[in-house]
DNA sequence: AACCAGGACACAA
DNA sequence: TTGTGTCATGGT
């Protein structure tokens, strides 16, 4: 079920080079299929963090998944998704979006305390996706502390200078791969920095020379249980508890990760410690025991509703960052 | 123009 | 085990 094959540095005709793909612009067909998906916001679901590769057009959200270009766009119950008529596109959409997985089931599984009942209606129809464990590993190597839109930036100009263009409709924005591991450890640090990623290119380089080399094997982390997983993950440079919860979410079938940022930690310590400051291991051990076995969607939910709260409108929000006792 | 961002790391207590 | 300074870079 969640066994798709990414190409993410082992093995895998990584070190073909394809080049540039084989149809010009125009000679490849397109087609629109209908994906079930009851209870799903995309627009909610592809801006709230996750995936960092969508963008918004005229015509629909625009991204790569697998090395092929889709556009989705929302439907009544379903998404929309414009593919080539290839023939495993769709079972790989459906993946990614996890759009056939029981959302009323893991709904209820979560504490009916009132700030996620809050959450959850503010925020329905917010999915959690799964993505490439690669992409998503990499991508959040180049997270941390950095806003969103610099996420993206950072992202599209890796993509832009390693990885292989892909086949697009005409008159599309020309779209590239996520470059494998296998790229990324024959690049230089320098170059990797020359993408705006700063301190955390050594992170990325070290990482996808890891992965490359055979020395650590991501196949290995999702047939692990949880614990050790999180552990395998954290070994790697640049990956802490935040990090490794955030790729065993997204990237694996681990729904009880449970991530703990800046704006998570704010909505812990807000909605329920409003009294006194407790310490971020101390929030870890609570929201492991509090939100359940789908504990990570819970934490989407709280993410994405303090973040796309008006600024100024919760009580403690904007200076928490400094630890000033009332 | 300061302030902050989906943190990790080495190091101190 | 838990708390602090440091690390680049650019958006707001």
């Amino acid at each position: 079920m969640q066994k798709d094959q990414n190409q993410d540095g082992r093995g895998v005709h990584s070190s073909a080079g394809q080049g540039t793909p084989r149809n010009e612009a125009g000679c490849e067909d397109w087609i629109q299929r209908e994906i079930p998906a009851p209870l799903y916001d995309l627009k909610t679901t592809l801006t709230s963090g996750q995936a960092f590769r969508w963008n918004e057009t005229p015509a629909g959200w625009e991204g790569v998944v697998a090395g092929q270009w889709m556009r989705l766009t929302q439907g009544e119950g379903t998404i929309l998704a414009l593919t080539q008529p290839g023939r495993r596109s769709l079972a790989l959409l459906r993946c990614y979006l996890q759009s056939d997985m029981d959302w009323e089931a893991i709904l209820r599984t979560f504490p009916p305390d009132q700030p996620l009942k809050r959450a959850l209606q503010e925020c329905l129809g917010l999915r959690v996706l799964r993505q490439e464990p690669w992409e998503c590993l990499a991508s959040f190597i180049l997270s941390s502390t950095k806003q969103i839109i610099q996420i993206r930036q950072i992202v599209a100009k890796l993509c832009k200078r390693f990885g292989d263009p892909v086949i697009v409709p005409a008159g599309v924005d020309p779209a590239y791969s996520f470059p494998s591991a296998a790229r990324l450890a024959r690049v230089s640090e320098a170059d990797l920095r020359a993408c705006g990623m700063g301190f955390r290119a050594k992170y990325l380089s070290s990482t996808a020379r890891l992965i490359d080399s055979g020395s650590f094997d991501l196949d290995r982390v999702a047939v692990s249980p949880l614990i050790q997983a999180r552990e395998m993950l954290r070994s790697l440079p640049g990956v802490g508890p935040k990090i490794a919860d955030c790729v065993l979410l997204f990237g694996y079938d681990f729904p009880q990760a449970f991530p703990i940022d800046v704006w998570v930690r704010r909505a812990l310590q807000d909605l329920y410690f409003r009294a006194e400051p407790v310490s971020l291991p101390e929030l870890a051990r609570f929201s492991e025991a509090h939100f359940g076995p789908y504990g990570g969607y819970a934490q989407q939910y709280l993410f994405h509703w303090l973040r796309t709260q008006a600024p100024g409108k919760s009580s403690s929000s904007r200076q928490a960052g400094r630890t000033r006792t009332l």
